[in-house]
DNA sequence: TGTACGTATGAAAACATGTTCATACATTTG
DNA sequence: CAAATGTATGAACATGTTTTCATACGTACA
């Protein structure tokens, strides 16, 4: 693979090597129930699985392999407390990427 | 049972349509070849697929099929001009969106 | 005309992701 | 300890995306 980098007038400047991980950060989130967990947790410290789970309405397993999906990423924290895992965003970033395309009035 | 002590009220209220339509946009945003378009489209009014080719160095039709995608969705358009046919950024929030993830210091 | 060029398209192959189910693991409580 | 609760995990399956290939289409120009 080779790196281009093209001089243009008005350069954005990202290397490729940043394309990559920046379409690794979309990917991750561009999942209706991923945005969810996001925005419940924008506005909380942390939540449990079944917190979450109750107020998304998400199947329990499915909802653990979008979580642990998600941490494995870099996207979300975690903790044990009990017999509960409490999820945390460890990626605030990723909210400003929601509210800006959100914020869109075509949407 | 929450551990809720909000550090950061964030209030992002978003329906559940809308969560659907940005992780639209974000799917179909996210791919380093499309990232790359939409920089290159950053920059210049229009370019014309042989161009975007030529730069990007992808293949004409793995890049058209690219293009028409981004195009049916919405994120460019394009207008013939005698035999090419010239792209060009509509939906310019993505360059938003992007230029957002591509701060974040740990990239 | 017809030939060359630029671009699109459709189908198949290759690959990745999302979902479900059954089951396992860890922790607390009786 | 056993049972109950909360969460994770892995395998199978269903879907979706990306890439390639061959071919078709539109336009210009000899």
């Amino acid at each position: 693979m080779t790196a281009t980098s093209p001089a243009t007038p008005v350069d954005m400047n990202l290397t490729s090597e940043k394309m990559e991980k920046v379409a690794f950060i979309l990917k991750t989130t561009a999942h209706p129930t991923r945005i969810a967990i996001v925005q419940l947790l924008a506005a909380t410290d942390s939540l449990s699985v079944t917190d979450i789970s109750d107020k998304l309405n998400v199947e329990q397993s499915l909802l653990s392999h979008h979580l642990s999906g998600m941490k494995l990423k870099g996207i979300l924290s975690s903790h044990r407390e009990g017999k509960n895992i409490f999820y945390a965003l460890k990626m605030r970033e990723v909210i400003d990427v929601i509210q800006c395309l959100a914020g869109c009035t075509f949407l």
